[in-house]
DNA sequence: AGAAATTATTTTAAGCTTAAAACAAATCTG
DNA sequence: CAGATTTGTTTTAAGCTTAAAATAATTTCT
């Protein structure tokens, strides 16, 4: 219980006793920011190439990488969003003929839902396109630096995990 | 047009004539991951230790940084977001107590917004546990790795802002 | 100064999103 | 096997979000 020293940081200024982070706030800040940046121009593309909703969009990706259809259970975990958000947006891609719901055999709670034959063949035009959308748009990063950010954000990704994982504890 | 190998790759493997960007698409993915990840779980912990939503949350945060308020203009271009969605949310921070609307006294078009006392009372107290979370989200990674994770974020931000600014051309 | 273009904001219509509650079917457990 | 719990989905209420059109004030350009 003696006088501690103020601690004092590389250019001698004194810190904050209960150590700041906002360091980490800025990093969060500014992938947000490019999160933000990116899909807000994804979704214009879309909208105006397509006439196509992002959402929508990403529920037809989710499908085309599932040939047997998936549930709304997988979907919902799958999109991370949450479950009666996709009982409307299925809604609205029944209506227009994209996806179809059939009943799973196995469980009568479950709704399987798959692409159509042309939502899957409307779906491709969209994903080719959107590919090189996103290719054009990290086109400033170098091989390694994709490389590098591919391993930094997975690391991201396990780290607030385990944070989120555990906090129940 | 006489026939023309087709190229293999490291694996030995045909690939694709025109270049694929799948790389770039599971970066791509995968920051988007980490984003959705994160802000679920702090909009999540706002609403719980709070009780108050994150756009309201984000609006505060920036009018804290701006003491003598800010335009609905600057506000939608700092936040990124549509002016027409800055108008509701507004609107239920002025009814709850938040934030004033003034009118600009050199543009009679312009409303200044700025935090209340008890708004920025109330918003100091939720950003410094904020903070706190923030950092335990982001505690997996070492000094080093946020400080190469920002220096790539920074990187792909202008590589979109390029892609995005350039596009009209 | 007056017309034209720009800027600041609001309104509108549609769709997205969430949390919480409700319901139904499957699974677990004593 | 019956009651309790879990799981899959939908409903509800509230709020968020966008794009596009409308309105109003300012600035620009003859």
């Amino acid at each position: 219980m003696d006088d501690q020293a103020i601690p004092l940081d590389a250019e001698t200024k004194a810190v904050e006793m209960p150590e700041d982070h906002r360091e980490e706030l800025r990093l969060w800040l500014r992938l947000l920011t490019c999160t933000t940046l990116i899909e807000g121009e994804v979704r214009g593309r879309l909208r105006e190439r397509f006439d196509v909703t992002l959402p929508r969009f990403d529920l037809m990706a989710q499908l085309d990488k599932a040939p047997d259809g998936m549930t709304l259970s997988d979907l919902s975990k799958r999109m991370m969003v949450s479950n009666g958000n996709l009982t409307g947006l299925v809604d609205r891609l029944v209506a227009s003929g994209h996806i179809v719901r059939t009943a799973s055999p196995t469980d009568r709670r479950a709704t399987v839902i798959s692409l159509t034959e042309s939502g899957r063949g409307e779906f491709c035009a969209m994903a080719a396109e959107h590919e090189l959308w996103i290719a054009d748009l990290f086109g400033g990063l170098t091989e390694k630096d994709r490389g590098d950010l591919m391993r930094l954000l997975g690391k991201t990704k396990l780290s607030a995990r385990r944070a989120i994982q555990g906090e129940g504890q």
